[in-house]
DNA sequence: CTCTCCTCTCTGACCACATTTGAAA
DNA sequence: ACTTTCAAATGTGGTCAGAGAGGAG
């Protein structure tokens, strides 16, 4: 799976779009999430150089690949003799960013010591869209959502590409390796802006934000760890922040799935966050946002040495990759649980969270993945009767290519 | 307060068949 | 140990039926 481009079929595929769930070369990723602005929002990084068919996560500094979460453990568990190899998270992006865009954002950790040419940069230098293109994008009002998303928010404005100066969100660049947390800047509270949100960077703390649809957001690990790295100061705002759906997802599971828990003492890893199986339930969600809101919201606490597993007891990179929950769980002390003092207001402002939570979770539509593209590819031209596939050859009433009926 | 009826929403089953998986040779 | 063969299992999407929730009378 997946050396050449999955919409070209000609060049080297170089980016992963989650959302499409397909290795598009740069030119293509640009041509393909230019389209429209719910494209646009689609987060995309670098493929695992290992593998090809996973996006890559971190950059191993030494071997100078990038690569997946199962292949980084593959190469560097502990007990490979690579375990102590120097890596980078590598963030993910969003928008259409230029060439020289997208180089600041991987600039960092695709610098090569010996000074040649990545291929990314090879790439990036055969990208076919006219930079000039952006022209059609929306203006500067529209930059939250028209280029690059919050995923390389720090990485855009170390680079200083933001076209003005009230659209550049105030986040410290030096926050952008990750596996360096700095405690001083968790302390501040940066202003964050985010892809589908119109006008200038908006706070976290701005009651006009209270009313953020982050269904919209494309939340991913990276978002979940760039809304959460810093110091959310209520349940509210954690709800508002979309982070509760991967807290009751998370709970539910760890309540649910007998080998979530079992998996916990397999795998034994203290202060590790490895996997997590995508076992999204918006049902059982509900039902536990109904029935245990207090306690979940101490949950991370109690748990945040927690590890996952799939259902099975295993643990892919995808699965991971898709879940925002184990970033929850990083964050050690949950911000969120309310203090004991002014408990009625909290509760007060938790019950209004809770139900706008309820309201847009009724609204949501959970992404189904679609682990084998090429037989959805067949599903997608199969012709049916009434929603049933049909023999090839005989009658059907519905036909996704024509939209015709033989019959 | 309880019951019945109606509407709406949600969930799972169904279908064919290429692909994937795993066992056997 | 490795390759080949083959059978069984899997997964894909649109539609429909049934279950359940909730409101009105």
């Amino acid at each position: 799976m997946g050396y050449l481009c999955d919409y070209c079929g000609d060049q080297r595929s170089m980016v992963y779009c989650r959302s499409d769930a397909a290795c598009l070369c740069l030119s293509c990723d640009r041509n393909v999430h230019s389209a429209n602005i719910l494209s646009k929002r689609h987060s995309r990084t670098l493929i695992c150089e290992r593998c090809h068919s996973q996006p890559a996560l971190v950059r191993c500094a030494e071997e100078r690949v990038s690569l997946c979460q199962n292949c980084d453990w593959m190469g560097h568990g502990a007990s490979t003799s690579s375990s102590t190899h120097k890596r980078q998270t590598i963030r993910s992006y969003s928008g259409c960013p230029s060439a020289a865009e997208l180089s600041s954002i991987w600039s960092s950790i695709l610098d090569s010591p010996t000074g040649g040419e990545s291929t990314c940069e090879q790439e990036m230098g055969l990208m076919s869209i006219n930079e000039n293109s952006s022209g059609n994008d929306p203006g500067p009002s529209e930059n939250a959502s028209g280029s690059v998303g919050v995923n390389s928010v720090t990485s855009m404005a170390k680079a200083s590409v933001w076209p003005s100066s009230s659209s550049v969100p105030e986040i410290n660049a030096a926050s952008q390796v990750l596996d360096l947390p700095d405690e001083s800047e968790n302390a501040t509270f940066p202003k964050l802006s985010f892809p589908g949100i119109k006008g200038p960077a908006l706070s976290a703390n701005d009651d006009l934000y209270a009313d953020l649809d982050m269904d919209e957001v494309d939340l991913n690990f990276e978002n979940y760890e760039e809304l959460f790295g810093v110091a959310l100061n209520n349940s509210e705002e954690l709800f508002e922040n979309g982070g509760i759906d991967s807290l009751f997802e998370a709970t539910e599971m760890s309540g649910a799935d007998s080998n979530c828990q079992s998996a916990v003492a397999a795998e034994g890893s203290v202060g590790q966050v490895n996997a997590m199986p995508a076992c999204s339930n918006a049902a059982s969600a509900d039902s536990a946002m109904s029935t245990k809101t207090e306690p979940l919201l101490c949950f991370a606490r109690q748990q945040s040495s927690l590890s996952f597993s799939g259902p099975n007891g295993e643990t892919t990179a995808g699965d991971y990759q898709d879940c925002g929950a184990s970033s929850m769980l990083l964050l050690g002390e949950p911000p969120w649980c309310p203090p004991s003092q002014d408990a009625s207001l909290q509760s007060a402002n938790r019950n209004d969270a809770v139900m706008r939570y309820k309201e847009k979770k009724k609204m949501r539509k959970f992404d189904k993945r679609v682990r084998y593209a090429s037989r959805k590819a067949r599903a997608d031209v199969r012709k049916r009767v009434k929603g049933r596939f049909v023999k090839a050859g005989d009658v059907y009433d519905y036909d996704p290519l024509n939209q015709t009926r033989s019959c």
